[in-house]
DNA sequence: GCCAACGTTGGC
DNA sequence: GCCAACGTTGGC
């Protein structure tokens, strides 16, 4: 997924505080069209949840391993998340700001769940893997004068103070479907298969409450 | 390895 | 613009 690439780390506007918006379900949110325009209102996001997989896998012959031990030995413990060819995906990678904080996921593997933190350092621009034959996530129908496919950069921040399984949140989000807690409507498991999600303040803050106590 | 969910493609 | 066929994601 995102491998080598390295960028000037840029301190972070943020603070983990503001309000947002309740369900994704609720809004009107527009799907984005086949040329990946969002034509409904910005709706401001300011934490995100990005999946990887952390076990080797080939695909056409490479190997799309790309785990948090990985992003962690990179130079500056930075790397570019590349390879995102989802439109719902990309416009998530748009909207990203520097300084805002990301869990790490890892997918598609004999455990999957949170392993930890990174942050935001550089804003949405050109993937270039795109235009590489040889790459993985080569397409061959984006044109160099008008990329379909962009993606960030991010830091490693901090490993979860304990690894956070996937069952473990199914539990809660469903629980929280009857009582109305926090994982109510978290993408996780609204949006299962996207691969670059919002989450609110509310669902962050609580996932990361969830360090702090015993496993479920 | 299976397969459900769901995004994309292309014929009409 | 509909929708069937197809491809991908990712949990299990």
């Amino acid at each position: 997924m995102p491998p080598k690439k390295r960028s000037g780390v840029k301190k972070g506007a943020e603070g983990s505080g503001e309000q947002l918006k309740l369900q994704s379900k609720t809004n009107k949110r527009k799907v984005a069209g086949s040329d990946g325009s969002e034509s409904s209102g910005p709706l401001m996001y300011s934490h995100w949840l990005m999946k990887s997989e952390p076990e080797s896998r080939l695909e056409n012959g490479v190997d799309v391993k790309f785990g948090i031990e990985d992003l962690k030995v990179l130079p500056d413990q930075t790397g570019c998340w590349d390879g995102v060819r989802n439109y719902q995906a990309r416009n998530f990678l748009r909207q990203m700001k520097a300084g805002q904080p990301a869990f790490f996921y890892h997918s598609n593997c004999k455990e999957p769940g949170i392993a930890g933190i990174m942050t935001i350092v550089k804003e949405a621009y050109v993937d270039h893997t795109q235009f590489d034959r040889k790459d993985v996530h080569f397409d061959a129908s984006s044109r160099e004068d008008n990329p379909k496919w962009s993606m960030v950069d991010v830091k490693f921040h901090r490993m979860m103070k304990r690894f956070l399984p996937l069952s473990e949140l199914k539990k809660l989000h469903l629980q929280h479907r009857r009582d109305g807690g926090p994982l109510r409507g978290a993408a996780l498991f609204t949006r299962a298969r996207l691969s670059v999600q919002p989450l609110t303040s509310e669902e962050f803050d609580f996932i990361l409450s969830l360090e702090d106590k015993e496993p479920q």
